[in-house]
RNA sequence: GGCGCAUUCGUCUAGCCAGGUUCAGGACGCCGCCCUCUCAAGGCGGUAACACGGGUUCAAAUCCCGUAUGCGCCA
């Protein structure tokens, strides 16, 4: 991680919780993350938490499982507590009116007592002109007679920010310097008529005495940081560098969502990808480590992550790759680790029979099935051929077997074979089917003539794991017994 | 509508800042071949891009200016 002219980085992230926490929103979570660990900062994690409409506790729960589960981790936050708290915006609410009434103490802000009927018919006139509407301001610069009389009539009023003259300058470490002219941002209002604070006001006040050195949040805000670099500066505040990374995309080119399929990182989870597998591909879509790796984990992410990989136009989320990044990280994992990650799965299956194993049959039985599995959910269906009772087949199988010919020989063959070499390991396991090779070849036969009828004797399926996992699981003796329950019905 | 940001294979991207080594490299996908008892996995190969138009320069994907398109913000 480069030096960014920060003593002392300070990012944070800061979800609503009127949802479930979003693909796009984890990717920012993770930049935030990866600046916060690769520089030795620290991540402040804020619920922006005023709609009380719209929030949740359940979606704040969800929103902090998902992040942990998908492998981000936070110093300050909600959960934990830390010096600059608290850390939900319902609970700040006293702040933004201070900073609010200082503003408005310092002529900055002004009261608008303009109701929202009334705005809206200013607004459709003006529209109607093929104008672009703005605040009119029609409240900026009300005597105290009007504000008097206004005030004895009981309306409310919201607070508005006097936008100054001149030009505003965002400092973007990825886009540099953005200009706004400032006569382009309207009055906008700080605190609402309600008294709650504006959007605009919350940020910019927990920003600043959370002490927040770079912003990392979506595009979307990049018009908005000049509103905040205005207050920034009404507060006479240091304001920080800001990130605004590209958004999130869905294969058609609009903002990633529901439309598209599955977008909240709990549901990638229930589909059985593996956290790091999401990771790694939310770190790859905007940034490149420069070369050609693409693999990486977590604490490799961390060590190479650079914010000059990170690229500024916009990132389409394509499933196919996921789906092979997370095959990549499944073939990563041990036996044992392969097989932790898939029992729950099993478990949510509500197959019983597969839980019945034993935990080195089990392990043997994953193990065997992880080249079928792009996620951990894929393993289920194959699994499926470890719990088959001996002798059941499958009507393609029944028919393969009835096609070929001198089936009950090779199926002699077989057995006689499997039960010359007694043993549970892989060496016995591959030297029988050694054996049933050069058995095939001294009658002149393909080996496809004895292997076939045995693997569809034995699993009752046309399809399913190399031949040395089944001996290993069934054993040459169980294999055996397989083959001689199916030679019954023949 | 105004403003802002972006624009290299279908997708993610390398190269761009410090112009020539690039008729543009990698990956996913797709296609083909090989391997093979099945399904996969794997190996090998192929497909496919500098948005467009002007400049600057001996030379531009790389620098400058326009245009177009996409996205976002303001409502």
């Amino acid at each position: 991680m480069e030096d960014l002219g920060f003593k002392d980085i300070r990012v944070r992230f800061a979800p609503s919780p009127t949802g479930k926490l979003h693909l796009g929103s984890a990717r920012t979570a993770l930049f935030n993350w990866l600046v916060a660990r690769g520089g030795g900062g620290r991540l402040v994690l804020r619920l922006e938490d005023t709609d009380e409409e719209r929030s949740s506790i359940d979606f704040e729960e969800n929103i902090l499982d998902s992040l942990k589960w998908i492998g981000i981790d936070w110093d300050e936050g909600p959960d934990i507590g830390g010096d600059y708290g608290p850390y939900r915006q319902s609970e700040r609410m006293s702040l933004y009116k201070e900073y609010s009434d200082s503003l408005l103490g310092a002529g900055r802000a002004y009261r608008c007592y303009c109701t929202s009927d009334e705005l809206d018919s200013r607004k459709k006139a003006v529209i109607e002109k093929g104008l672009p509407w703005r605040y009119d301001r029609r409240c900026a610069n009300l005597s105290t007679d009007d504000i008097n009389r206004f005030e004895e009539e009981g309306r409310p009023y919201a607070v508005r920010f006097r936008v100054p003259e001149g030009e505003v300058v965002i400092e973007d470490i990825l886009r540099g310097e953005v200009k706004v002219d400032a006569k382009e941002i309207d009055d906008f209002i700080i605190s609402r008529s309600t008294g709650k604070a504006g959007f605009h006001l919350a940020v910019v006040v927990d920003d600043m005495t959370m002490d927040i050195s770079i912003v990392i949040r979506g595009d979307d805000h990049l018009t908005n940081a000049a509103r905040h670099v205005l207050l920034f500066e009404a507060f006479g505040a240091r304001t920080p560098r800001f990130l605004h990374h590209s958004l999130l995309m869905g294969p058609d080119g609009s903002k990633l969502s529901k439309r598209h399929g599955s977008t909240s990182v709990s549901d990638y989870r229930g589909q059985g990808y593996l956290p790091e597998a999401l990771m790694n591909y939310l770190a790859l879509l905007s940034w490149s480590p420069g070369d050609d790796r693409e693999i990486f984990t977590p604490q490799e992410l961390v060590k190479e992550f650079s914010i000059k990989g990170i690229s500024a136009s916009k990132a389409i989320f394509d499933f196919d790759k996921l789906n092979w990044l997370d095959r990549q990280h499944i073939k990563k994992l041990s036996s044992s680790e392969l097989t932790d990650q898939v029992v729950p799965f099993i478990k949510n299956s509500g197959d019983g029979r597969l839980l019945g194993l034993e935990r080195p049959k089990l392990e043997l039985a994953v193990e065997s099935v992880r080249n079928n599995m792009e996620k951990l959910t894929d393993g289920l269906e194959p699994l499926e051929v470890y719990v088959r009772p001996a002798g059941e087949l499958s009507e393609k199988a029944g028919n393969e077997l009835r096609k070929m010919n001198e089936t009950g020989e090779a199926l002699g063959l077989c057995i006689e074979v499997l039960r010359a070499n007694p043993g549970t390991d892989l060496e016995t396991a591959e030297r029988i089917v050694e054996q049933m090779r050069s058995k095939a070849k001294e009658k002149e036969w393909g080996a496809r003539k004895m292997l076939w009828p045995f693997r569809l004797a034995v699993t009752g399926l046309t399809i399913g794991p190399d031949l040395t996992h089944l001996i290993m699981f069934w054993e040459p003796e169980g294999c055996a017994r397989r083959i001689e329950a199916v030679r019954e019905k023949f």
